[in-house]
DNA sequence: CAAGTGCCTTTATC
DNA sequence: AGATAAAGGCACT
């Protein structure tokens, strides 16, 4: 199956994929092939066309957020000559629309750990927890279910990889089962409330919460803060901040809780109800320029 | 090539 | 409030 983009919704497959927000993507030759939900499906673009089998284009719209008006949301980003070069350089690149329970767990366990490190250990949890689907002669494995990973022993998540995470993973787990944990619902609340919500549960601090806010509950204004942003901030954005501030955050390698939501409010101020894509595109931009 | 550094941080403790 | 330490292990230099 196909979609023509036009020109008027741009759309770069590499750059959304590549950009570290999602961790379970495989690229050989032209095709990405990945799992979501229960869905195996596989996807290559040329030009302004996407090729794809296993889903439909309904899917593939809803995934890859091809509803959001880019040029328009760039509109309203682009307040200054930072991220104007971060749009330019990386026009196309899309934020997901992740499957919440699968992003929560990723960003548990993508605390402290670099990307190529956090993607094995998702792949050793979903080989040993998930189902295996099947597409054409590609075999896939499935993000496993919540009630999985609550019955998994932690010494089998260990095994995966997840070192001192495998405790917040199990308890977390376990608390979306016993609670039933309705993504949907904080889908449909604010920002702030859902916040609260994920704040609750163990592993999840204010980064985390805010990278499956963004990347999974719509909430398109979070602006999570890393040691990349945090960086891109001290570097660019030091005006709007005081000269203690800037101080302390350049000389202190931890980031106070404080500190973190100083930072994450300004970007959500200055940058407004879209912040998190200017995150993103500020963060891939700042990544691949070092 | 070995050893050091850094990693899309959170939690516990003082 | 804020500082500090500890917590896998792997990739990269």
């Amino acid at each position: 199956m196909y979609i023509e983009l036009s020109s008027s919704r741009p759309f770069t497959l590499d750059f959304t994929l590549c950009c570290g927000q999602t961790f379970r993507w495989d690229k050989q030759g032209d095709w990405w092939r990945g799992v979501v939900g229960e869905e195996a499906f596989e996807i290559r673009q040329y030009g302004k066309t996407l090729e794809f089998e296993g889903v439909n284009a309904s899917f593939i719209e809803s995934y890859f957020r091809l509803d959001d008006d880019l040029p328009n949301i760039f509109l309203h980003i682009d307040k200054d000559k930072n991220i104007r070069a971060a749009i330019n350089e990386f026009k196309g690149l899309r934020i997901l629309r992740q499957e919440p329970w699968e992003c929560l767990i990723s960003y548990i366990c993508a605390t402290y750990k670099n990307i190529s490190a956090i993607s094995q250990m998702l792949a050793n949890l979903s080989r040993k927890f998930g189902e295996e689907t099947h597409l054409d002669s590609h075999s896939f494995y499935t993000f496993p279910k919540p009630e999985k990973l609550a019955k998994a022993g932690l010494q089998e998540l260990q095994e995966c990889g997840l070192g001192y995470r495998a405790k917040y993973v199990s308890e977390t787990a376990r608390l979306v089962c016993k609670k039933a944990f309705d993504f949907e619902r904080l889908k449909k609340t604010t920002y702030e409330k859902a916040r609260e919500e994920l704040l609750d549960l163990p592993g999840v601090g204010p980064k985390v919460a805010d990278c499956v806010l963004l990347f999974s509950l719509e909430k398109l204004e979070s602006f999570p803060v890393d040691v990349w942003i945090r960086r891109v901030i001290l570097k660019y954005y030091t005006k709007h901040f005081s000269n203690e501030f800037i101080k302390r955050n350049s000389a202190r390698e931890s980031l106070s809780r404080t500190d973190y939501e100083k930072l994450s409010y300004f970007g959500r101020q200055y940058f407004g109800s879209h912040a998190g894509y200017a995150q993103e595109y500020l963060y891939h931009h700042e990544r691949t320029h070092r």
